[in-house]
DNA sequence: AACGTTGTGCTAGGTTTGCAGTACAAGCCC
DNA sequence: GGGCTTGTACTGCAAACCTAGCACAACGTT
């Protein structure tokens, strides 16, 4: 129990932005409208606001005013390899109780060395 | 350039779990001092000093008055097979150019999915 | 035993972030 | 065209977090 419910505007774009990359969100498919989200969340109007204006500023999703928000068409699935990676770890860690907050520390870890020089 | 530097505790505590947990940091290897890890990143003396208590009530970390902080002895590397495919999903990402936050993301929706039923 | 190192604790202050509630503007839909 | 949906904006307020600086306690080192 490690992902509960997002509570802040960065952990709802966070949510958003995984199920849209990772191809639970298809293209041109609708999201919940601001206040729906809101209250899902149990956050404010203006928190979930900020995660879909962010959402939008990387081009993930394309909001009308009166029409909604949906998906961004095209760019926005991350190619099959990278998913099936993902799962991958996600299931190697699952299997030796790695818990996600772990997993995503040793992904950082693991990222950090292989971009850049060990550490300074 | 997704990974700068931390500015929060969280960070830094995240920071120094996944050196543990990935092995870039040994059994009994010691840790900056706090102030020395303040000074690393620019950040308050009590901000270091949060991110290893944080650390420590995990067990990842022994601290000793004046001796130091350093990595518990035993159970703080992840299994081999986790780390390895750590670096794979890392190098998928990488090579596809999907950044650090995103692959995040992706293998937070990948998680949910595999832990409970997709989305209420 | 004396000194220096190191983790801890505290206070006061500032910045960020989210909440609540309301109002508005745009435009879809009948 | 008219009503209703939906994203946006703004105000005042509160809570959480970090900063800065200092003081202290514990303990290794010489």
């Amino acid at each position: 129990m490690t992902t509960s419910t997002p509570r802040s505007a960065d952990e709802i774009d966070a949510l958003f932005r995984g199920a849209i990359r990772s191809g639970q969100l298809g293209d041109g498919e609708r999201l919940p409208t601001v206040r729906q989200t809101a209250r899902d969340f149990g956050v404010a109007q203006a928190t979930a606001a900020k995660a879909y204006k962010s959402l939008e500023r990387d081009g993930l999703i394309v909001t009308r005013t009166a029409a909604g928000t949906r998906v961004a068409p095209g760019a926005s699935r991350a190619p099959q390899a990278v998913i099936e990676r993902a799962r991958a770890f996600a299931e190697a860690s699952e299997g030796a109780g790695v818990s996600l907050e772990d997993s995503i520390a040793i992904l950082r870890a693991v990222w950090r060395v292989e971009a850049v020089p060990p550490l300074e």
